[in-house]
DNA sequence: TAGGCCATCTGGTCCT
DNA sequence: AGGACCAGATGGCCTA
């Protein structure tokens, strides 16, 4: 367990995450159907989990693949400007309730993460989101 | 000024 | 057909 400077309070932070964390669920098992048993680890272990420059199928992390059509059997059909246009937007929206919910979970981790008082970065907040949960684990796993 | 981070746009693919 | 998801490209902003 990697320890971080001047993280003592970790009892009272591992019970304030775990009450949120209780919460967050019930919530998610009343509403929508997002996958809390999602091999995390699995997910966050392979650093390159659709690098594929080549023509070789690609996979996303739920599996999905993306197969490489050839140049002759694409159909090449042009979106129109109302259609692209609508897409961008919802692409937009997409991607801010993305970083919102980055910004939520950076909220969740100890201000002990955030160096030199800066706010962390996206990746930063996903690493260190690992880093305490496997922390949180270990504690529970000593009980 | 280079490099990191971020938001946005875009085209491809899959799914309904 | 249209929405969702994804990755690559691009440009702006900021910091060392």
């Amino acid at each position: 367990m990697a320890q971080i400077d001047g993280w003592v309070d970790i009892d009272v932070a591992t019970a304030k995450i775990l009450s949120r964390w209780e919460w967050r669920r019930e919530e998610r098992t009343s509403g929508d159907a997002s996958s809390p048993e999602s091999s995390f680890e699995s997910m966050c272990s392979s650093p390159e989990m659709r690098s594929s420059s080549d023509g070789s199928p690609t996979y996303t992390p739920s599996g999905r693949k993306h197969a490489r059509i050839s140049e002759q059997q694409k159909p090449k059909v042009k979106m129109s400007m109302k259609r692209r246009m609508k897409a961008s937007e919802r692409e937009k929206l997409r991607m801010r309730s993305l970083a919102e919910a980055l910004h939520q979970l950076r909220d969740y981790l100890p201000p002990v993460y955030s160096r030199r008082g800066q706010p962390l970065t996206k990746i930063q907040t996903l690493k260190y989101t690992i880093q305490y949960i496997k922390e949180l684990s270990s504690i529970l796993d000593q009980q």
